[in-house]
DNA sequence: TCTGGGGTCCTAGGACCC
DNA sequence: TCTGGGGTCCTAGGACCC
C-alpha cells in the first residue's frame, strides 16, 4: 500500500506576486493581460470571493470586481518558483515526485511514514518548508493513489490538508457533483448529467455499469474504478521530459494581413526554437495552427524523415505549412507547436559548435538579439517565398 | 470592451508495408 | 474473379487539465 500526495500550490500565480511585493497582500488582485481580449490568469482569494475566476475574460472580472488589481503576469518568474518548490520536495523529502503542471505535484510518501510518522505529519512538513522557505502556500491531498489524492488536495483550500482513504470516499467523494471529478469535462458531465448520473457516487454505482459503458468510450472503466477509489498509484518520472513545446498569441484584433501575420509566426517559431535548444532536444514534427473568427482552431502539421533543431530549417517548415494552407484567412491567433521531440543525447549526435553558444550564461541576452536580427533578416530574405521555393 | 495560453492524451481514417 | 488482416506511422480534431 502506498502513501501519496498531490501538492498544489494555491492561487500559484497570484501568490507570486503577493510575495514579490507585499503592498498586494490583502487585497483581491488577479494576474492577467491588459488588453481587450485578456483573461484571468490566476485570482487570489479576495478577488474569487466576488465570484471572479481562472480563465474568465477580463472585462467581465473587473465588471464584478471593480476594486481589483490587475497585475501584469511574470511567467519566468513562476517557472523559478516552480523550481524552487519542487526542489525543496525532491531535496528534503523524497526523489519520487512526478511533475504534474507548474504549480502541482505527486510524491510517494511511503518511505518517510513509520510508526512514529503519520501520513499527515510528512505533509504537515512538506507544507510548512515550503511556507517557511519559499514564502507560497499550499494545499496537500494525501492518499493511496494519485486520482484520490488529487480530488482531496481541492477538498480543502488554502493551506489544506486532506485525507481521502478508501474508508471515506462514501462521506467525502461519492456526494460530489459529477463535474468535479477529476478528467470529467464540461462535455462529459454534460452527457452524465443528461442521464440522471449526477454525482461521483453515481458513477461508482456498479447498477450504473451498463449505461456508463453506453455513453462514455473505452475510458469508462478507468472513471468507475476512479469513483470506487482505485487508480494508479506509481509515480511516472518520464512525464518530466516535455512531449511537445508550443506557442501561441491571439490577435488584439482578427488580421489577414500577411505581414503582421507573418511577423507574429517568425516571433512565436523563434521563441519554441530557443526552448527547444534549451531543452537540448531535436524535432521532428512541425505544425502551424490558426484559430479563425469563429474560434474553430484548425492544426496543419509536417513530419520529418529526421530529427532536427536547425533555426533556420524549422522556420521554413513553419513558413511553408503557413503558406500552403492558411494564406487569405481571417484569424484571431497563430500558433506553432513542435512536437515528436527526442533528447539529443539519445541520438548520440555529438555537440556542435551552437551548444557553446547556448550554454553561455547570458544566453537569453543573447538571443533576445539574435531573435530580433532573425527577424529582420527573415523580413528581408522574406522567408516564407523562399521556404516555398526551397521545398516545393 | 467579448471569451488566453501551455500542455497531454485519445480517436479515427488513410497510407504503407508484409 | 475483385479485394484479408495485422502492424505502424502520420494527420486532424477534440476533450481535458492547469
Amino acid at each position: 500500500m502506498k502513501y501519496i500526495a498531490h501538492i498544489d500550490m494555491d492561487c500559484f500565480f497570484a501568490s507570486v506576486e503577493e510575495l514579490l511585493n507585499p503592498k498586494l497582500k490583502n487585497k483581491p488582485i488577479i494576474v492577467a493581460g491588459r488588453n481587450k481580449r485578456s483573461v484571468v490568469s490566476s485570482a487570489n482569494y479576495l478577488a474569487r470571493k466576488d465570484g471572479v475566476k481562472a480563465a474568465m475574460p477580463l472585462f467581465m472580472a473587473t465588471k464584478i470586481c471593480p476594486k481589483v488589481i490587475v497585475v501584469l503576469p511574470h511567467f519566468y518568474k513562476y517557472e523559478e518558483y516552480s523550481e524552487k518548490f519542487i526542489n525543496l520536495i525532491e531535496k528534503k523529502f523524497s526523489k519520487m515526485v512526478e511533475h504534474l503542471s507548474i504549480d502541482e505535484c505527486f510524491v510517494d510518501i511511503t518511505n518517510l511514514v513509520n510508526k512514529n510518522t503519520s501520513p499527515i505529519d510528512v505533509c504537515n512538513n512538506i507544507q510548512r518548508q515550503i511556507k517557511q522557505h519559499i514564502g507560497l502556500p499550499c494545499s496537500i491531498g494525501i492518499a493511496n493513489n494519485k486520482f484520490l489524492a488529487k480530488m482531496a488536495s481541492d477538498l480543502k483550500k488554502p493551506m489544506g490538508i486532506t485525507t481521502l482513504w478508501n474508508s471515506e470516499i462514501k462521506n467525502k467523494l461519492w456526494p460530489l457533483p459529477i463535474h468535479n471529478m477529476l478528467w470529467i469535462g464540461k462535455r462529459t458531465a454534460q452527457l452524465l448529467v443528461e442521464n440522471n448520473i449526477k454525482t461521483i457516487g453515481d458513477i461508482a454505482n456498479e447498477n450504473n455499469k451498463d449505461l456508463l459503458k453506453n455513453l462514455l468510450d473505452k475510458n469508462w472503466e478507468t472513471h468507475y474504478l476512479h469513483a470506487n477509489g482505485i487508480g494508479d498509484d506509481q509515480i511516472d518520472l518520464s512525464i518530466n521530459i516535455p512531449k511537445s513545446i508550443s506557442q501561441s498569441e491571439t490577435f488584439l484584433n482578427d488580421t489577414n494581413d500577411f505581414n503582421e501575420i507573418k511577423i507574429k509566426l517568425i516571433e512565436l517559431t523563434n521563441n519554441v526554437i530557443w526552448t527547444l535548444k534549451q531543452q537540448k532536444m531535436l524535432v521532428k514534427t512541425i505544425s502551424v495552427q490558426i484559430k479563425t473568427i469563429d474560434f474553430k482552431l484548425h492544426n496543419k502539421s509536417f513530419t520529418l524523415q529526421n530529427y532536427i533543431d536547425d533555426k533556420e530549417d524549422i522556420l521554413l517548415y513553419a513558413g511553408k505549412i503557413f503558406s500552403d494552407n492558411f494564406t487569405n484567412k481571417t484569424i484571431r491567433l497563430i500558433g506553432v507547436t513542435l512536437s515528436n521531440l527526442i533528447e539529443k543525447h539519445k541520438l548520440n549526435i555529438n555537440s556542435e559548435l551552437f551548444d557553446d553558444y547556448w550554454n553561455q550564461s547570458n544566453a537569453k541576452n543573447k538571443e533576445f538579439t539574435t531573435l530580433v536580427e532573425s527577424i529582420n533578416d527573415s523580413l528581408n530574405a522574406d522567408l516564407i517565398s523562399i521556404a516555398k521555393d526551397k521545398l516545393t
